[in-house]
RNA sequence: CGGGGUAUGGCGCAGUCUGGUAGCGCGUCUGCUUUGGGAGCAGAAGGUCAACGGUUCAAAUCCGUUUACCCCGACCA
């Protein structure tokens, strides 16, 4: 591709509307354009981006036998009256009427559909398991479209669905997507990690998502290396600490603690290192009341836990001033577990604590030297808190690490739930109807996009991964109008390493050279020539990796089979 | 949805408080010069100042209404 015949338009300055890196850098380099808020032009640049994410994608579903089909954006509201998510979405459904005030929607995801498809074309057993697959835009209406293409409201995402008689046959595939996925982002070149995830709304009983690691990513996770555990960190088990508690000290004691509502504060000023202040979390509970949760000041409160435990509210929601007035007789900050009268939780770290401090239950007041067993009973201890760094791995194998991800790809083991609601059954082999079980497997195209930017770049633009990079390599011939070995030398390299099938981009514009070197590092291609008069004078051409500090340089006569075998990929 | 902010040429911004001929940098076009890290000079095109309504002799500027977009939060296969 010649640059000069690409209408493509590199920005100096970056767009007031971004954010991260991946979307100045995508708006920077002409990969997308914003239409409105959530959606997305993809110009020439970033499109062949995701359809070389696209090709990969397919390729490792057909080798593992999916087949790939298409089905409609819109969908008719029937089909997701009778699942019963018209209502259980919510907003994020973009439903919209046709002339004849009949009510659509536009699909955020398929489930509906293929299981339509399923109990039409299905009968039998023996036609088990299948799985089928598409690549299609979706939308879903978020709250808040942000980070450019990373959260868009159109998207491109690649969702697959599989059908069988049984779990065990769902469990085999379910390892075969679980493969297939990893070896699109190994092949992509991506750094990533696959990790025990929450099912959430969707149903079933088991999934698996698949994080990019990057500093800007909205999730953590947390793994071992010295295991196979890895997990969303919402998930993740916090094990109790080892070891005996310490043993009691100095009798309890209250302490003036005026005005400190954070647990940092009274740490501060009772001079007690952050992990012996224990906090006390009051909580809604289900039907009333609320439950007090206690957990040491370093550590935070996991929602997902600790909405698991009976008589917490779902959704987890701190009690209000008036109800923690009601229970503990004073303002949030000054709650505490000793003669607290409502339901108790304690996690183990905390239940591990000796001759801690923690609210006194009345107005600016905290208790020191507390102890469990001596100032108030042994608690019950639960895990309620989110792992930290360092703590103990459940796989026995280390400590734990923990990292930002970027979710690109989600596995889920559904069961029945949707060949239930939509009586989707096939004979089985005495004639009797079963219902299907069914996996789903989501992978976001363009998300996949802008994460691999989040995780390659540097202050002057994008570094892409090989498999990823929109070209492999760049020509910069500068000088290039008026200088005709420059122009003829360059021409004759395009030529050759086209020939040889390697994907070239050919910055042959008539641009000075600030220009046309700045431009490459932004474009971030990881192979880069330059041609120029000077290198040209001793018969040398310059090539560059885009991640290597200096540059070298290469025959003139021997450049071309050179590169060709560095860049063909 | 709650809170905060922004809207002026393709992009980044000033001008608004204190009403009086709409400006700067980048980009674009033409010409000449220049050429290894976003060149110089000369010239040019391009804006109903988000929209609507009001006040005024006069509104980008003051008042009102609306819309769009961004940020934080809640939300989120």
């Amino acid at each position: 591709m010649r640059l000069s015949k690409l209408p493509l338009a590199t920005l100096r300055e970056t767009p007031a509307e971004a954010e991260i890196a991946s979307h100045r850098l995508m708006l920077r380099s002409g990969m997308v354009r914003r239409l409105a808020s959530g959606l997305f032009t993809w110009m020439p640049l970033g499109w062949r981006v995701a359809r070389i994410v696209e090709r990969v994608t397919r390729q490792e579903m057909e080798r593992i036998g999916a087949h790939e089909i298409l089905m409609p954006a819109v969908h008719p509201a029937e089909l997701w009256r009778e699942s019963g998510r018209w209502e259980d979405y919510g907003d994020l459904l973009l439903k919209m009427r046709d002339r004849g005030e009949r009510e659509y929607c536009f699909g955020p995801t398929h489930e509906e559909v293929i299981t339509d498809i399923a109990r039409r074309e299905l009968r039998s057993y023996r036609q088990l398991p299948v799985s089928f697959f598409q690549i299609q835009t979706k939308f879903r209406d978020e709250i808040r479209p942000r980070f450019g293409v990373m959260r868009a409201r159109e998207f491109i995402m690649k969702d697959s669905y599989s059908f069988h008689l049984g779990e065990e046959s769902l469990s085999d595939i379910y390892g075969d997507y679980r493969q297939a996925y990893s070896r699109v982002f190994e092949r992509l070149g991506l750094n990533y990690r696959v990790v025990q995830a929450d099912s959430g709304e969707i149903g079933g009983s088991r999934s698996q998502e698949f994080h990019v690691l990057a500093d800007s990513g909205e999730d953590l996770i947390v793994w071992c290396e010295g295991d196979d555990f890895a997990a969303n960190l919402e998930l993740a088990p916090a094990l109790p600490p080892e070891g005996d508690r310490e043993a009691p000290g100095d009798a309890m004691t209250e302490a003036h603690t005026p005005g400190m509502r954070t647990i940092r504060q009274v740490a501060e000023h009772l001079d007690q290192p952050l992990e012996n202040c224990l906090k006390t979390l009051l909580v809604k509970a289900e039907g009333g009341g609320v439950v007090a949760l206690v957990l040491r000041g370093d550590h935070e409160v996991n929602e997902l836990k600790a909405t698991g435990l009976p008589e917490v509210a779902k959704p987890l929601a701190l009690a209000n001033a008036q109800e923690v007035a009601q229970a503990a007789s004073c303002p949030p900050g000054f709650v505490g577990p000793v003669n607290l009268s409502v339901t108790t939780y304690v996690d183990h770290a905390a239940g591990h604590r000796a001759n801690f401090a923690c609210g006194a239950n009345r107005r600016d007041k905290h208790f020191v030297n507390v102890n469990w067993g001596r100032d108030l009973p042994e608690p019950e201890c639960v895990d309620l808190r989110n792992a930290v760094e360092g703590d103990r791995s459940p796989g026995g194998g280390g400590s734990l690490q923990i990292a930002r991800g970027i979710e690109v790809g989600h596995i889920f083991q559904l069961g029945d739930k949707y060949s239930r609601s939509m009586n989707a059954v096939v004979l089985d082999e005495n004639g009797a109807e079963q219902h299907m079980q069914m996996g789903c497997y989501g992978l976001g195209v363009t998300r996949t996009v802008a994460a691999a930017i989040e995780q390659n770049h540097d202050e002057r633009g994008i570094i892409w991964p090989e498999a990823m990079a929109p070209f492999s390599l760049v020509i910069v011939a500068l000088n290039i109008a008026r200088d005709e070995e420059v122009r003829a030398t360059a021409e004759q390299l395009y030529a050759e390493l086209q020939s040889q099938g390697v994907e070239v981009l050919f910055d042959d514009r008539d641009a000075s050279p600030g220009v046309k070197l700045a431009d490459a590092d932004l474009i971030g291609l990881p192979h880069r020539v330059v041609v120029s008069a000077r290198g040209l004078k001793q018969g040398t051409l310059e090539y560059k990796h885009r991640r290597a500090d200096d540059a070298e340089r290469l025959s003139a006569a021997e450049a071309a089979d050179l590169l060709a075998d560095r860049a063909r990929r």
